[in-house]
DNA sequence: TATTAGCACTCAATAATCATGAGTGCTAAT
DNA sequence: ATTAGCACTCATGATTATTGAGTGCTAATA
């Protein structure tokens, strides 16, 4: 008999992992449910009020045995004996890959004209990241593209003093990248003007990438140049050679701190981690940047040390084809994944497309 | 008879504010010390232990009636009856005074390369805002100099698209300030460079709060221009129509959410204020820009409805002589002002002299 | 007259006890 | 396979005592 096999095995095996095995039709559905009441409520979920509040034609002590088995199996936990069941990393796994594997993610009512509004580029970063912690009440992140990557429109070149030039870099998208550059040979302003013109002239085109990595061997290999022209390279080869990388933009802890579960001891650390710290989100979202769609992590999913308790949602963005940069939305494992996964979804193709036509 | 008197005084005023009177000098020294001894252990200063603890030649008897009198002139108070007492801001602010007035501004060991290495604006102001938290255990706040009163060095045009141009405004200090303009008629690189050298002609050694306010005005009156002149004012006066303001930078929240004090309920509000709404902060250091040297401002003393129970402690920094922009040390009322008070002045005169050499 | 010892009183904090109720696992009946 | 029933667990919250550091006031003292 089944439930006597179930009793025996409640004895010797209660914390012994049970191999995985499909969940039938009903488990899963029940999984789910208590995922969902759990996040609903953050309040550990037992077998009489559940079946009460979710009306399942089952009684109580079937409900136990059900939630048994998903405890075998890890995807529910006790916090301790003869309390409910919560959701275990593996459970809120469960539940959010059945949500991806169901959600038809359809247009949702965010309007893009704060996007558009917006011109430079840094205050686009920064009202996407506002965006996504206002509309999701948890914090909002966003990777920039990895300026390496941009491409490069126009380069100009300006007298700061005798003995300084500050070269401005302006990219396809709008990024402006300053650098001074310090010059031992004195140098006209018209002089200026005519290697900007050249170096626009040989760079424009080139992601910042490639003018690291080949540009300059070429353009030095293949062509006699006048020491003047030279000169310009020097500075250019100068001023690109210090590495430029992508910054992260993180808004809305305020919220996360609203959040009575967030402020206990170890998600509190996470937390302080993360600010103190915004290197340890910017890896993460970096681990984001070739995968398509959105991409869930949940709990110790976060392979870091410094950070437990929290989940991530994250999406990256493209323009054109090329995946560059990601966003996402970080809050408590309990999150309401029904609700940010769609909006990151959606932020994600809204940031490509703006970002792709501005490249344009 | 004087125990009498305070005896009776004790039933009858016992909540009624005395009138001011200046402390003798052992009222003066207990008081010190009683904040002394608040701010170092956070619980409230009973008599016996405390005269214990300080060696006083004193009957715990005797330094109740002391705290008695404190009390009733409003420096200290009770959280409770038969509690010991805790400073007021009155108590707070008298404890302040006396450090002022005490302390010799000698020099502090804080390494001036943190500054110097530094090249671009923003990049100072966050390292001088991540110093001051680090060093402080608190946070650090920087008012960023109203670009208003900064003073334009050289200006540059660039074109974009056809019908855009990036003007690109240096200031002596350093700050790049860009600003994309819609223009309709059509120009050509030359005349850029151009317009460039005739707006650089006119409009160096003008803050730009001169030259949106008076320039334009005398430029267009005195001369007559051509067009192309009169175009190339045009596009400056809608760059610098635009207003720019100050920036605040604040680091080390994180501190504060390591206080456990500050992570109860009411001071946890404001400290969510702040973070959610920069501006606040941003308006109280703006009313010290004015004021010479270190101000404290001490719980109520900040008059924000919307931060209660913490301090600031501020500086105005100065380009020359003029005063500019200000730091500062925000954190709970109970705060090591000893040696914060210190690190934001020595800070202050560092960033002026910092920012005075570089806008020479 | 200023200081202090002594006393009665207050009150926050802690620990100890108890009751409650929502939960469990297991057995036996359906 | 499901469920009713039962004994058991345990977090939570209320209640009560205990303790200890504090007070204010009186009366004695230097």
């Amino acid at each position: 008999m089944s439930a006597n096999k179930r009793m025996r095995k409640g004895i010797t095996l209660k914390n012994e992992m049970q191999p995985d095995r499909k969940l039938d039709e009903r488990e899963s559905a029940i999984l789910n449910a208590i995922v969902y009441e759990y996040i609903l409520t953050g309040k550990p979920v037992g077998s009489r009020s559940f079946v009460h509040k979710y009306s399942f034609s089952l009684s109580p002590a079937t409900m136990r045995n059900i939630m048994f088995d998903l405890e075998r199996m890890n995807f529910l936990m006790q916090p301790h004996t003869s309390s409910g069941r919560v959701p275990t990393d593996k459970g809120y796994r469960y539940y959010v890959d059945s949500l991806l594997d169901n959600y038809n993610f359809h247009e949702m009512v965010i309007d893009e004209k704060i996007f558009q509004r917006e011109v430079q580029l840094d205050k686009i970063f920064e009202s996407v990241t506002k965006m996504l912690s206002i509309t999701s009440n948890y914090a909002g992140v966003m990777l920039s593209p990895r300026p390496d990557f941009t491409v490069v429109k126009l380069i100009e070149l300006i007298q700061l003093e005798s003995s300084e030039v500050l070269l401005i870099a302006i990219t396809r998208t709008g990024m402006i990248l300053t650098r001074k550059v310090a010059i031992s040979v004195r140098v006209t302003q018209d002089e200026l003007f005519e290697y900007s013109k050249f170096l626009t002239g040989e760079l424009c085109g080139y992601s910042l990438h490639d003018i690291k990595e080949r540009i300059f061997e070429n353009l030095r290999l293949d062509k006699l140049l006048s020491s003047n022209r030279e000169l310009a390279l020097d500075i250019a080869q100068i001023a690109f050679n210090e590495t430029t990388d992508s910054t992260i933009n993180i808004d809305g802890i305020e919220n996360l701190l609203r959040i009575p579960e967030m402020v206990e001891e170890k998600r509190l650390n996470s937390l302080l981690n993360i600010i103190e710290e915004k290197n340890i989100l910017k890896n993460i979202l970096e681990t984001q940047i070739e995968s398509d769609g959105v991409k869930i992590m949940i709990g110790e999913e976060i392979e870091n040390d410094r950070v437990t308790g929290c989940s991530l949602v994250a999406s990256s963005y493209k323009i054109g084809n090329k995946p560059v940069g990601a966003i996402g939305v970080f809050g408590p494992t309990r999150m309401d994944y029904e609700k940010v996964v769609p909006l990151v979804d959606y932020t994600g193709k809204a940031v490509s497309g703006l970002l792709t036509k501005m490249s344009k």
